[in-house]
DNA sequence: TATTGTTATACTCTATAACTATA
DNA sequence: TATAGTTATAGAGTATAACAATA
């Protein structure tokens, strides 16, 4: 047990005082980190982690798009995109169509049951998100949402 | 090679206007993974990665952490911290010096040669820093600075 | 000739358990 | 009895190259 007089700062505060603990880089790993985290808890019961509930929330929009594009947009290698859709497939999550406007493509399309586990599953990662967010407001939520965007989606 | 009309949004473009693509948690996911791969990019020349620079930011403070201040404050597993000091110690970058509060407890701190790396690196991290977020001005980096605190350092 | 999806493979990263020396 | 560091190992995540079908 550390009885520290309260006048000292703690290593931790000490670290995170430093140059680096400030770093936007830094705070976005460890942000992400503990993000991820809290996701694939909230996750769990679903029988999913961030990774497949991202490839599934695609899949359950109107977009209906091609491997390709989700490979694309998660910046994930052509070949984990296979591995996450056969896992989804074999669950009957998700089905694969062939692209009417190219035979090469596979369109991805959530089923029902894909859908309705889709809706739940959100509800639980929005509930862990609001937790993690306790110390940010919905107005900081929304000014936070855009100040990401403009680096993660650069022109 | 795709030729569509210009009215019509893209595919990533529609992907990013749906509920995923401006989703809090995907969207740190993102801008984390672009950070991640500029910040490695920058330090290649260096012979270090965003792991490894980490561990000598902190080392070439005057905070004197433990391997166990490293790793709690890192988020990595103790054995990791392990493997990335061997690998800085062997180059000469930073030194275990035995902790005179604890014997138990190795305290880490960088040599002279390792600030002088850390000076140099941390120029290159800045300037990728800048350049990845070209799209986001000082204070709004302050701004987001602060909100990333919030959730990366919870009570 | 280039691209989509697929398979195989290797490499990095992460998590777990067990051990030692000190506390 | 608990903690700091270490080692070993296995699992998850990531990256690369090669192939068949199609553009």
């Amino acid at each position: 047990m550390s009885t520290k007089p309260e006048i000292a700062r703690s290593t931790s505060e000490r670290l995170r005082e430093s140059g680096l603990g400030s770093d936007i880089s830094f705070l976005l790993a460890r942000a992400n980190a503990l993000s991820v985290a809290a996701g694939n808890a909230a996750l769990a019961p679903f029988g999913l982690k961030v990774r497949s509930f991202s490839v599934l929330a695609l899949a359950a929009g109107d977009v209906r798009p091609t491997q390709r594009d989700l490979s694309e947009f998660l910046r994930l290698d052509p070949s984990q995109v296979v591995a996450l859709i056969d896992e989804l497939e074999k669950r009957g999550l998700v089905e694969r169509r062939p692209d009417p406007a190219d035979r090469r493509a596979n369109v991805v399309v959530a089923t029902d049951e894909g859908r309705a586990l889709h809706t739940a599953a959100s509800a639980a990662t929005s509930a862990a998100e609001r937790v993690l967010h306790g110390d940010v407001d919905e107005e900081d939520r929304r000014r936070l949402a855009d100040l990401l965007g403009r680096i993660a989606y650069p022109r």
